[in-house]
DNA sequence: TCATATTAAATTGTATATAATTTAATTGTA
DNA sequence: TACAATTAAATTATATACAATTTAATATGA
């Protein structure tokens, strides 16, 4: 077998499909004048409204070098507040704003109309959300070993 | 349930774990100075050794947008040719040279040593590869469907 | 045939990504 | 306490991605 086939990869249809997947989220966010990172951005924020620029990166596996920018567009929005934390000044925190709070009514029917284009029975997605927790979580103790 | 929570997302772990599994290519490749979409390209042209920038995106889900000036770096380096169909002169023919061909080699060893770093079983392997395959391919049905 | 439509790349503009470096703040320790 | 080490963001440089537009070539049909 050649294993530097395309078909043959299993990295391949991970890319290609993450991209095919996320490029159905674009019409719906640009409704909200969303990008799909500033989207699942929100999400963390929903759940838990301060955080730290570093933990929200761990949380979203996105460094500073993204967050930074893309932290500063949401600000301009309106949908977070940026300040350093008076503790230790080296830790920007990130906040939810009212506005921002309220943006999540305007997602809610997102992950429904989202779905009802993903061909997968619930046992299907299940199995995969599996694999790829499986994959992420294990490279997540692995980065950790090599500190 | 919230639909709006980030662990809740098939998404999320899909875009996440496409990035951690693609950086992993990244020292692999670093030795034989290619990126990740530069590898995939030089795998479709080693099994066809000319196409035309349009049937290279459908193989990879790029458009010519990110197809144009990744042709040119890997022209510039060596690995493929770039030449107008005299036929249709819309058409870039990017052909694979000797270089290129000669790579392949150097690249031998690369899903063996990805694969070591996937946690999963054959099995798993297996199931995960199909599921993608059955999100992408639909994909391509739906978009047809809209044209 | 000739104007119009279509097609394939290229270009433009915007937004990620990530590695590597820099800056500023804090910690740990001799 | 100084001062080196560490840490968190920001910055820089490079490379994707993709939507939308433009350009050039070809196909189509009145």
């Amino acid at each position: 077998m050649d294993t530097l086939k395309l078909e043959n990869q299993l990295c391949f249809p991970l890319y290609a499909c993450s991209k095919e997947v996320v490029k159905k989220y674009h019409p719906l966010l640009k409704k909200i004048d969303l990008t799909y990172t500033q989207y699942i951005t929100m999400m963390v924020l929903w759940e838990q409204k301060d955080m730290n620029v570093k933990s929200l990166g761990e949380k979203l596996y996105l460094d500073s070098g993204t967050l930074t920018p893309l932290l500063k567009k949401l600000e301009k929005k309106g949908y977070i507040r940026r300040t350093r934390n008076t503790k230790d000044e080296r830790n920007l925190i990130i906040s939810i704003t009212n506005k921002g709070e309220e943006l999540k009514k305007a997602c809610e029917n997102i992950p429904k109309q989202i779905g009802g284009c993903i061909p997968l029975s619930k046992e299907e997605s299940i199995t995969l959300y599996q694999l790829l927790y499986k994959l992420l979580l294990n490279d997540k103790k692995e980065g950790k070993k090599n500190v």
